[in-house]
DNA sequence: AATCTATTTGGTAATTTTGCCAAATACAAA
DNA sequence: TTTGTATTTGGCAAAATTACCAAATAGATT
């Protein structure tokens, strides 16, 4: 593999790697129609805030959600709808199995 | 998260983590029209033919990818068509940057 | 059978990811 | 300004991933 190569498919993999986790697939699933809160998110998992704090920041760093400030609340929303076909065809590799 | 749920979500992570390595990525790319041998795909890629069987094993554990043993070598080929899709879909989202 | 080639497996060190706690920051409301 | 709530950040220990080497296995060829 030479480095432009090696270098696209190191980019493909950063957005792949931020899909896998469980706690970040819920998460995209949860708000691909409507916003929510890392409050309200937080409790829905049922874990630290914190943790959900950071599976949101790398959802955003790769441009998959969005988020948006309103009051000292801040506002998450899936910004890729086509990851909701990846997750479609996850469920059909499943289902193979 | 119920248990449920949890599981849902835990195994389609799975599947993403399995795609998440830029080797991954290119064996995917490479095998999807052709098989290739592990040693044809070494070549190609520059690493320890070892690493590559073991990156083979994750793809082919996680149904994506599927191999065929002719004389001594083994032959491996793309088994899930729409994981296409979701690198189409990842270098948009990587487009978006 | 002995040898050669292709692939897989076991082991391990280095790196990365994860999740919690504690502390810092942002902002509203009193 | 002080207090309270929501979110983010820093730090760290545990867990998972990765890539190499060495050795084992599978099968073809001599």
């Amino acid at each position: 593999m030479n480095r432009a190569i090696e270098q696209k498919y190191a980019e493909q993999a950063e957005i792949f790697k931020a899909l896998a986790h469980p706690t970040r697939l819920f998460i995209i699933h949860t708000i691909k129609d409507e916003s929510m809160s890392v409050k309200e998110l937080t409790a829905l998992v049922g874990i630290d805030i914190s943790t959900m704090s950071k599976h949101l920041d790398i959802l955003k760093k790769n441009k998959i959600i969005k988020g948006e400030k309103v009051k000292n609340y801040v506002y998450y929303k899936l910004d890729i709808p086509c990851v909701l076909e990846f997750m479609s065809c996850a469920t059909r590799v499943i289902n193979k199995k």
